[in-house]
DNA sequence: ATTACTTAGTGTAGTAAATACACACTATAT
DNA sequence: ATATAGTGTGTATTTACTACACTAAGTAAT
């Protein structure tokens, strides 16, 4: 980089909406800040991008700050630049949304000095978010929304193996509405980029369902053709 | 805006893909560079944002001064941010789609220093663009190809009355594929949002087609149900 | 007036997909 | 053995999708 271009007094930061799924609900993920401004509320995790990196990258190294884990889908969905969104200064902040496997409680390990602690939160019961992140968190809601419809990004809150009835509860959580047992599955094995396993669930006091996996392979060859839910 | 943030020597810009449908063509907008880096290379219209304008504002802002026209459909689709995208430094770029009406060739006027000339071109055939922008371009269409499959955005390239095989042509364009007459009158009719107009095509040498006209009203009405083809 | 030409406009039958709906089975815990 | 809680299955009905070809209307040329 020889030269540089007119400065205009601006930068530019990645938040994130991490959601994960256990226990049957849909949770986010938040932070509690330890700086300036909104010292002490609830926000997204966030943080400036670094002049040498790539905005994907930005969004891996906070989410592998804060969670210490990588690999994690992640995608971005939408850029919020209005001049009065951070009060000290044109921050505009590119969004991007990711899907975590929770299982076997991860630590969570906020070593970062912006954040006191991080915590999941059921999406359902939010409280107040720092800086124009409520919004944030709603149109990333809204794009899982639309996105699980069409592409098989639910599984990506599951483990590797799962029931049919995890699975459904995951659309029900995302879609906001309840499905028929019998049609979700038809429907959903119809696809065939589900493996059934010759495993059961264990540890339940109750018949236990079969696992499935999802099976990339034949995902990818579906090709141009279309999931619909 | 008291205090400023630490600089990164980071700034950020618009770069916009704008469609028009003309004689039966899909164009997109062009324009002819005259400054480095690119100077007389061919690119997207894109200018920086201004540290007191919204992104938004920046975009309707860019396409004005090209163009002289207000009132265009926009929307933000994504934002390129690799860090060697700009070789004279970090310059992350917002990319937004726009829907033109043409018709009556309206003027455009590239008044601004470093546009030389604006032009249309047709979409299959698109010279070599500066920066990133063949793949801003790509990305556009792909994503206006998803959206007109749920939302009526076709009509934002139509002038207000058109007729019906105005409208399946500009769907067979974006979609890249013919569709039946009368499979596609049927259903566009069945949504119920158009208003069979009484009035007939003007100037044509053959039978005049009836026009319609879209009627945001009662699209309004449609809420949750879903357009789709 | 006749004709040739070009696009507008229409219907149906067959197939595939979506929906609605209820009960028996199985594993565990007591 | 029995109560419990979640698993797993089939069919009939309705709705949407697909494929397909001719007549009607207007214009232009003779």
């Amino acid at each position: 980089m020889k030269e540089v271009l007119p400065q205009f007094n601006s930068t530019f930061s990645i938040d994130c909406v991490v959601f994960g799924f256990d226990e049957g609900e849909l949770k986010v993920l938040l932070i509690e800040r330890n700086e300036e401004p909104f010292k002490d509320w609830c926000a997204l995790p966030g943080n400036l991008v670094r002049v040498d990196e790539s905005l994907d990258q930005s969004a891996l190294r906070i989410l592998k700050e804060l969670t210490g884990l990588g690999d994690i889908f992640m995608e971005q969905f939408y850029t919020f630049g209005n001049v009065d969104r951070h009060p000290q200064g044109r921050v505009i902040s590119i969004a991007y949304y990711a899907l975590l496997r929770l299982g076997g409680d991860k630590a969570l390990k906020p070593i970062t000095s912006y954040a006191k602690k991080a915590f999941w939160k059921n999406i359902s019961d939010l409280p107040k978010l720092a800086f124009d992140h409520q919004m944030i968190f709603e149109k990333g809601l809204e794009k899982i929304k639309r996105r699980i419809k069409h592409q098989p990004i639910a599984f990506e809150l599951l483990p590797e193996k799962f029931t049919l009835t995890q699975l459904q509860n995951v659309y029900e959580l995302i879609m906001g509405k309840k499905l028929d047992k019998r049609n979700f599955r038809k429907k959903m094995l119809s696809f065939g980029v589900l493996k059934e396993l010759d495993e059961k669930q264990k540890g339940v006091s109750f018949r236990a369902a079969t696992l499935y996996k999802f099976d990339r392979r034949k995902y990818a060859k579906l090709f141009g053709k279309e999931i619909s839910f």
